[in-house]
DNA sequence: ATCGAGAATGACAGCGCTGTCAAACCCTAA
DNA sequence: TTAGGGTTTGACAGCGCTGTCATTCTCGAT
């Protein structure tokens, strides 16, 4: 175990082969024999040898490294899906570099493909990673397949699109949970939409109305109220839903956490107790849905598991050359006092 | 404007001048004519240059990377940390690699030095930031010591300790959010601490106490209670606060903003109406603050600031070789309807 | 015993840049 | 005019690794 950073060439040496056996048994490639395989990865682990990034780079044109390139107001969301891109990094023997995008205007395709582009010419990276809602503009993607940089979308909006991207079902787990509610004996549900630039929202609605049409039951229009995402948004949308206290929905189903929360203090101030005269359910699963009194119902999204798999999809070699496909990943219903019935 | 990846060759050929020359303009090195400077931006700028990191670093054994390294919980700080650490590289031309951390065990020294001389082993860095709780962790401190790799700790609890630092003034600011309750007319002031090993804890009721003591006030003892950050906590802490309907302190110091969240859900639950009956107030003004209602009196932290002002210690080389400092940076009362009392 | 195909190994150049050091140049003072 | 000092420039090696291609070895088939 010696003090300083040991080389290939030093490993070759002590090991009596060359540094291109090493760097073989290294790497993994085939036509080595056992027995020096063997005795280089004794030499290698008892010099604590390492890999010079830079130097591999070098060599091999490659620079080990994937860029996270996000937009995103939400850093719960992106620090989730960092971690688990990070997990995966640290499988592969990559690394992770964040990339915060201040896009200069939306909408304007050339100038956002332009910063993509400034941003990739400096840190030339082996794979990126586009989150919503970069992952679904055009500009970015462009600028992408014209710099021949691998990428993979995260929860794109658009359905099938012939690039990589991991993504969930929105609409089966809008629909799954209206059918928990339906099940929970709800036939008046009130429901609460998101704001009307995100992907999520019409997916999210539509499987709302699946579910309810499944059941035959009627999704009245004045039930159906427009909202934002945000808290103040789910404020305003309860006060209407709520607004006759002998006649409401039974149930409230909020597109996102924030607006469910919304809701619930809504309902609080006004004497109604959830879940007893009122279930409400989220989505998202955001770490207030825990904080809240009571907890909220909601659908757990696989954030990390999208951000480990974009990384896999990038760099895992058995993975290479695979035809671009859509994954979905699985999501979770997660029961809690919001929208529980004991008594049943 | 060629397509392809221009190198430093290309530039010295049309510039007419050698690689080296390039080199010192690139790197702002003295010793360069006027003219041949401006004459290689031109053509730099033309071809559309950018250095390789991969060959800078090999050539130079720099990396241009930071690490930041945290074992944090709260995502929020991360993330912010982040921002402002990101931010800062930009400005200089370095990367920044987040590199979250599994502590094998808190309080085994050894083992976590370890674990980070692995991470560090495998991808070396010109730089490590050190959130909290691992900037108090003398076993990682002493891994990167003996490493010789310049780190910069945030917020460590020790006071000057001979090592480059940012953090904020927690004692002072807990001390001002006193002050401003007292000034409010409060003389019965109910305190939450936070959680006993989180360094934050003594030093935010050393602030309150100070207060306190400085306005002649007194600190009763059962107005003093236990958390541990936890929003959990404040519920049971407030509701120890608040048994005696009639007779409860008119204002509660939450150690942090999901303590005060406990504090105000209680106090909805009780028909203790905030502020007027009671004041609440917490620390760090996370997102939550703002979503509760009524929003919460609460601290600002300069958490972004934190984060750059890290790097810039780090990577800027006006700074280098300077001797270590601890530096405190602006905390920000941030006073919301909490902890207004308007008939004043 | 001999041949040859494939497996195993090694020599060597070179990735794009910077550090070192020597060369060339410019100006001022005597 | 010339010497001497600083300024500006360039030649060249080499950072640690991998790709290419040549060489050597191994062993079953003949």
């Amino acid at each position: 175990m010696r003090a300083m950073k040991a080389t290939i060439t030093d490993v070759a040496k002590i090991a009596g082969v060359s540094m291109k056996t090493v760097s073989r048994v290294l790497n993994n490639e085939p036509n080595v024999a056992a027995k020096t395989r063997e005795k280089v990865l004794a030499v290698a682990a008892d010099l604590r040898y390492s890999p010079n990034l830079a130097a591999k780079g070098l060599a091999s044109s490659k620079s080990y490294l994937v860029a996270l390139v996000y937009d995103n107001p939400s850093p719960y969301y992106i620090a989730k899906i960092q971690a688990g891109a990070i997990d995966a990094c640290r499988k592969f023997g990559y690394h992770l570099v964040p990339e915060p995008l201040q896009l200069p205007d939306v909408g304007d395709e050339e100038s956002q493909a332009e910063t993509v582009r400034h941003l990739l010419h400096r840190l030339p990276v082996d794979g990126v990673i586009l989150t919503p809602p970069l992952s679904d503009s055009p500009g970015v993607i462009k600028a992408l397949e014209a710099m021949k940089i691998p990428f993979v979308l995260i929860a794109p909006s658009g359905r099938e699109n012939g690039f990589n991207a991991v993504k969930m079902d929105d609409i089966q787990a809008a629909r799954e949970m209206t059918e928990f509610l339906i099940a929970q004996g709800h036939k008046s549900i009130g429901f609460i939409k998101g704001h009307p630039e995100h992907s999520a929202t019409a997916l999210r609605y539509e499987g709302f109305r699946d579910a309810m049409a499944n059941a035959r039951l009627t999704v009245h229009s004045h039930e159906v109220i427009q909202g934002d995402f945000s808290f103040r948004s789910g404020v305003n949308a309860a006060e209407a839903l709520l607004s006759d206290k002998d006649s409401h929905p039974s149930a409230i189903f909020a597109s996102n956490d924030d607006m469910a929360a919304g809701v619930v203090s809504v309902a609080s101030r006004l004497g109604i107790i959830v879940p007893d005269e009122l279930s409400v359910c989220g989505f998202d699963d955001t770490p207030l849905a825990k904080i809240l009194f009571p907890q909220l119902t909601t659908v757990q999204q696989p954030i990390y598991e999208m951000g480990f798999h974009a990384v896999k999809t990038l760099v895992d070699p058995t993975q290479k050359s695979k035809p671009a496909e859509t994954r979905n990943l699985e999501f979770k219903l997660v029961v809690r006092d919001s929208a529980l019935i004991q008594s049943r």
